[in-house]
DNA sequence: GTTAGCACTCTATTTTGTCGAGTGCTAACC
DNA sequence: GGTTAGCACTCGACAAAATAGAGTGCTAAC
């Protein structure tokens, strides 16, 4: 038994009422759809082979059909129509893009409102990674006493900063002239291999500030891997809004995974090596999100893949809004972080 | 009719169950408790009394008794006994605020952490108001082309910083000369004030920068404001392990007031001016949180309150516990940030 | 002032009954 | 052979009825 056309045209119907409704689909309600002019006994046929074939399933004995995950790859990977955004989405976007905003961070929280609010799920979104990212300026700014600003500017334009100690009675040219000479010595040196060349190379006048410089290593280090602390959430609660999602336990589970971040972060991590990706239901390693599908794609800047970002939903998705809004999103995320940061 | 010492002790009796239980209580119950040589009749006819003095109240008529708000207070006012942290407690509080923290806001994500982590009820922090600060450096350092990051250091020791744009042409050198001249200027003027002072004095060599140092003063205003989007929250869910809110549409509205973080940001803001708050249940202006309790506590840096903190949960709530908890914290939030900020 | 006893109230839970949506199968139809 | 009408059957959802149990208020006795 084969999917000839007329079974892929039920079973792209079935999918895309069950998208809309959440509840089983019975026979008669696909036989009355514009463009069938079948009787429902012969749906119901075609139905029964397409539950055979494992695309669909049957709560119950005498309840509708609804969808299986793998029903729902096959209509990602071919049925399904991309929605294009409507004007009011656009709009939603730039409004909450276009403001004033001067850190990444704040780019990133954006980013995640507002694709929580057009898609109406979950979004989650990940800083970027700055190690295949090159030096390209540190500067050392004196604060009160014994205490300084690590401040690093990498080439795709990100500066992070942190707080680190200064050896007594360093003064401010002495800093200088340390910034100086670190940004000349490890300038266009990938982030991540800045403490491996610097134990090669520190010999000469560098000798007897040892201690100091491994404590700019450090903290370069800690900030150049974006953590799992610093996974933007937003709309996780929408999920509630879901009727999958009636029974407090089922959202409890979900929230508290969520609000955890680390599997998130693991995720988004691992999806940063494709352009787009989509998982759903069981092909989700993780329990918590079997009956959930994610939707995630990754941001550049310049050709150097940064970070990813996605959105998470029940697996009944509205799989061509959802990848059309990250489409969008990508580019413009990529266009900020290339050339807009600041501006107005 | 006033309420006696055995009133008081039955009363107390009662709220000490609940707060446990959660289900009402009835005569019985408090009659076989420890400390009662009372039947259950007896204290049926107290119960009686205190429903009259508006210190419980009767979900219907055959039910147990809950206390009220008002009994909330007077517990609170007058019968709670702190409770001292376990030993535990304290090591996930040190653990927590132990880790390497060089920013802030790191601070104050481990900080709302360790809050939901011990007391198990939602944790909302608020980032520290620079307004009352006074500066005591800034410095401009060189990015990319046309770019230039603002560091601020203020006297409390906080930095900021925000990507700006410069004018063509403003070298490395013009930058440093100018970093010093603010810095020089408006040293010990406080963050709020930079603006209006330097209208005032921008005469003289400054004048043909003013879109410049115009830029400056608009990056410095957005930062020393903590907005919504910087209250840290963390264990919202836990409100979903509380019977109180088996109800998934009372947890969504809850879930979506804090996760839109204005409104608890106001509430912060507002208990800023005390150094201990606790609103019970009707007392809180907000709809949303008519049955919770929230309890907050406001650390400083030196003489001067930054900014507050607390506990956000139902008005059954563990008070002795949260105050004890808010309290030690409090003393380990304004440590940090005084003086151990990037300490190890 | 305290307490035992009892009738009463009200909720929560279980049980039972009913309805309707949907199915699978069969037989007839084109 | 594919399609369809018809029908008996299944099963969950929902409502009504029955039951159990916790707790109360009141009265009368201690």
């Amino acid at each position: 038994m084969e999917l000839d056309a007329r079974k892929l045209g039920i079973l792209k119907a079935i999918i895309d009422e069950y998208i809309l409704s959440a509840s089983p689909i019975g026979s008669r309600s696909i036989s009355k759809l514009e463009g069938f002019s079948l009787s429902s006994a012969t749906i119901r046929n075609e139905m029964a082979d397409l539950e055979e074939l494992g695309y669909l399933e049957q709560p119950h004995t005498s309840a509708g059909r609804i969808p299986s995950d793998k029903a729902y790859r096959l209509y990602v990977d071919q049925m399904m129509q991309k929605a294009s955004l409507s004007e009011d989405e656009i709009k939603i976007i730039r409004a909450h893009m276009g403001a004033k905003i001067d850190e990444v961070e704040a780019v990133m929280k954006q980013t995640a409102q507002a694709l929580s609010l057009v898609t109406h799920y979950t979004a989650i979104v990940m800083s970027p990674m700055l190690a295949a990212n090159r030096l390209r300026h540190i500067q050392l700014v004196p604060l009160r006493e014994g205490r300084a600003l690590v401040v690093i500017v990498t080439s795709a334009g990100f500066s992070q900063d942190a707080v680190i100690r200064i050896p007594e009675g360093m003064d401010s040219y002495e800093l200088e002239r340390i910034s100086r000479m670190l940004t000349e010595h490890f300038c266009d040196c990938r982030m991540d291999q800045i403490g491996d060349s610097m134990l090669r190379e520190m010999g000469g006048e560098l000798k007897e500030r040892k201690a100091f410089l491994n404590s700019i290593v450090e903290a370069i280090d800690r900030k150049i891997e974006p953590e799992s602390q610093n996974v933007q959430l937003s709309g996780a609660t929408n999920m509630l809004h879901f009727p999958e999602y009636s029974d407090v336990n089922k959202a409890k589970t979900f929230l508290a995974a969520v609000e955890g971040r680390s599997m998130i972060y693991d995720l988004l991590k691992r999806a940063s090596k494709l352009e787009f990706s989509i998982t759903i239901g069981n092909e989700n390693e993780d329990e918590t999100f079997k009956d959930c599908s994610i939707v995630t794609a990754t941001y550049r800047v310049g050709d150097e893949p940064m970070g990813s970002f996605g959105i998470i939903g029940p697996t009944r998705m509205q799989y061509g809004k959802v990848i059309s809004v990250l489409e969008f999103m990508r580019r413009s995320l990529s266009d900020i972080l290339s050339n807009d940061l600041d501006d107005d």
